[in-house]
Formats: structure tokens, C-alpha cells, sequence
DNA sequence: ACTCGTCAAGCCGAA
DNA sequence: TTCGGCTTGACGAGT
């Protein structure tokens, strides 16, 4: 098992995805912002391996206006060599990275605009996993989207997208089981027309389901996942902050809720993205659990600082 | 130098 | 009808 985070280092002095308005765009800022996110990124890895932290979330600014018609620069070539350092730098530690489109990437959309800038956006972040040569077990995990008031419609809606999608993002597409509209239950009905893996959020579990057990719901989840193509399962965890309004999450890891979550694991072997808002530092306790526990993988090298 | 309204993009639901 | 929230701040005009 993997312990990771989303997007964001809190203990560096450096940001990966920075980035600009629109309207100030030029190539030549372009250029300097995405050297520098790439540079940061890699900051960030190489703190996360010495953390033992192996899991990670890369924030989609990475390249700005990367799907965006105002984006006409080359990065894709100018940047192949960093980009290729970068993924040579994951696969030589065992890591494993993963993209979370913006809530604009609505596949499921009655409006076409939207499902054309959506699936250019999941062509531009492909694109750089492709870029960084990771394979297909490096994944962009999106919600099912919007109902509209029609939940079959919007389920058969995405499922006949999906089928139009280009081969290189439905090889990395995942769907994220969601708080308030699709189900665990909405997402395995399309998996099972188009055979997408699910990504398991425990705490939107919490919030939406049908009365599955937390064991069961892990169960159902990772069947979804072929190891060959998709790798171990990747999942969400976090859980809600005490006093707060239902689905925020807690801003930092409680031991307790962890350990007892891990109880229900019974075999599911997931790689854990922490959802947790103080980042590196619950990061780093989980670890510490997981080595404590004997789940950690691969052994570490040194225990974390 | 510092504040704070706003930033490419969507949707739901509470107020 | 407006607005907060969502995986996550930080840009940059105005003072």
C-alpha cells in the first residue's frame, strides 16, 4: 500500500502549479511557468520518497491553459525532456501519480461544448503521464457528473461519451464515487457497461450509499480494478471534521478513524490518497501507521524522518 | 508592500 | 435568485 496527497506541498517553498490569468497569456510566461512547475514537482517527489510517501496527486495547473485554444505553444516537445525526468524519476522509486480534473470536466454534459473542452482537458493531462512514459496503472479519476434531473438519462449519457473517448484516455480513466448524486452503486452499473475501474472514496461512501458495509463497498470497488491494466486499487480517504457541515473534510488525520478503516480492508490491498487539508503531515502519520502495521509498500528504506 | 476581489471552464442545493 | 462548495490558492489591480 501507497500513502499519498493532493496537489499541494505545504513544507516546500516552491508550488507546482502556479500559474496566471488569462488575459495576461504570453509564450514566454508560459514557458518560465511550466519550467517551474516541473522543477517544483519534482522537489515535491524526491520530499515525498524521503517520506516515504509514494503515492501523489499532481495538480492539473501544471501546464497552464493546457486544454485552453489560447495555449498554441509546443510544450508538449519543448518540455519532453523534463517531462521524461520526471516520470523516470517515479518509476525508478516505485511511486504512483495520479490527475483529479477540475469540476469543469463534465463528460456526462447535455451541452456538446462542454463534453468537447472536458475531453480535450482529459487529452491534455493524458498526455502528460503518456509524456512522463508512466503506463496505464497511472490514472485521472473523475466524477460520473451532473443529473440533470434524469438519473438514467445522465448514466447512459456518460456511458455513451466514454465509448467515443481516444483510446489513450480510457486507458487511464477512472470514475470517483461521489457525496451527493452518483452512488458506489450508480458507478458499478457503468462499469459494467464499459468496464471503467471504480476509485473508492470512503467518505463520500459515508455520506451517499445504499447500506453496504464499509468491507463490502471496498470489496465491490476493487473488483473493478484489472490488475494487469489498472495496477492495485487507488482510493480517497478522509473523514468529516468534527462540527463542521456534513462532507468536510477533517483538516488532519484522526489515528483512530484510520486504524478502524483499515480493519475493513479484509485483503483489498489499495494505494491511499489522504483527502486530509494539512497534507504532508497526516501523509507522513499514515505512513507511520501502515510501517507499524506491516502494510507499507515496498519496505522502507529508512523510517520516516 | 499589502489587501482582497477575482480568476477558463459546471453543477447542485441551501439560503 | 444568489451563492458556497467542490481536489486545491494565488494572481494582480488597486491602494
Amino acid at each position: 500500500m501507497k500513502i499519498g496527497y493532493p496537489c499541494v506541498n505545504e513544507s516546500l517553498d516552491c508550488t507546482s502549479t502556479s500559474t496566471f490569468r488569462l488575459a495576461s497569456y504570453s509564450d514566454e510566461r508560459l514557458e518560465l511557468t511550466v519550467r517551474n512547475n516541473l522543477r517544483c514537482l519534482l522537489r515535491i517527489l524526491e520530499f515525498n520518497v524521503a517520506q516515504g510517501m509514494l503515492f501523489f496527486r499532481i495538480g492539473s495547473g501544471i501546464v497552464p491553459f493546457g486544454s485552453h485554444p489560447v495555449n498554441t505553444f509546443p510544450w508538449q516537445t519543448h518540455f519532453a525532456a523534463e517531462f521524461r525526468e520526471v516520470g523516470d524519476y517515479i518509476k525508478a522509486h516505485n511511486m504512483r501519480v495520479s490527475f483529479h480534473p477540475d469540476q469543469f470536466v463534465v463528460l456526462n454534459s447535455p451541452d456538446a461544448g462542454i463534453v468537447e473542452r472536458s475531453i480535450a482537458e482529459l487529452v491534455y493531462q493524458g498526455s502528460m503521464l503518456d509524456l512522463m512514459g508512466l503506463d496505464s496503472t497511472h490514472k485521472l479519476q473523475i466524477h460520473v457528473g451532473g443529473l440533470y434531473g434524469d438519473r438514467e438519462l445522465a448514466i447512459t449519457r456518460f456511458i455513451d461519451t466514454y465509448r467515443r473517448l481516444p483510446a489513450a484516455v480510457t486507458a487511464r480513466l477512472v470514475i470517483e464515487n461521489d457525496d451527493r448524486l452518483f452512488s458506489l452503486q450508480d458507478c458499478l452499473r457503468v462499469h459494467a457497461a464499459v468496464d471503467i475501474p471504480i476509485l473508492f472514496d470512503n467518505f463520500h461512501h459515508e455520506c451517499l450509499n445504499h447500506g453496504e458495509p464499509m468491507a463490502e463497498a471496498l470489496q465491490l470497488a476493487a473488483s473493478t480494478w484489472h490488475p494487469e491494466r489498472d495496477g492495485t486499487m487507488m482510493m480517497d480517504y478522509s473523514s468529516q471534521a468534527v462540527g463542521e457541515r456534513k462532507g468536510k473534510h477533517t483538516s488532519s488525520l484522526i489515528e483512530e478513524l484510520f486504524r478502524e478503516f483499515l480493519t475493513h480492508l479484509q485483503g483489498v490491498n489499495p494505494d491511499i490518497m489522504l483527502e486530509i487539508k494539512d497534507k504532508e503531515i497526516s501523509a507522513r502519520r499514515a505512513v507511520a501507521i501502515l510501517h507499524e502495521l506491516g502494510l507499507a509498500s515496498p519496505a522502507p528504506q529508512s523510517l520516516p524522518i
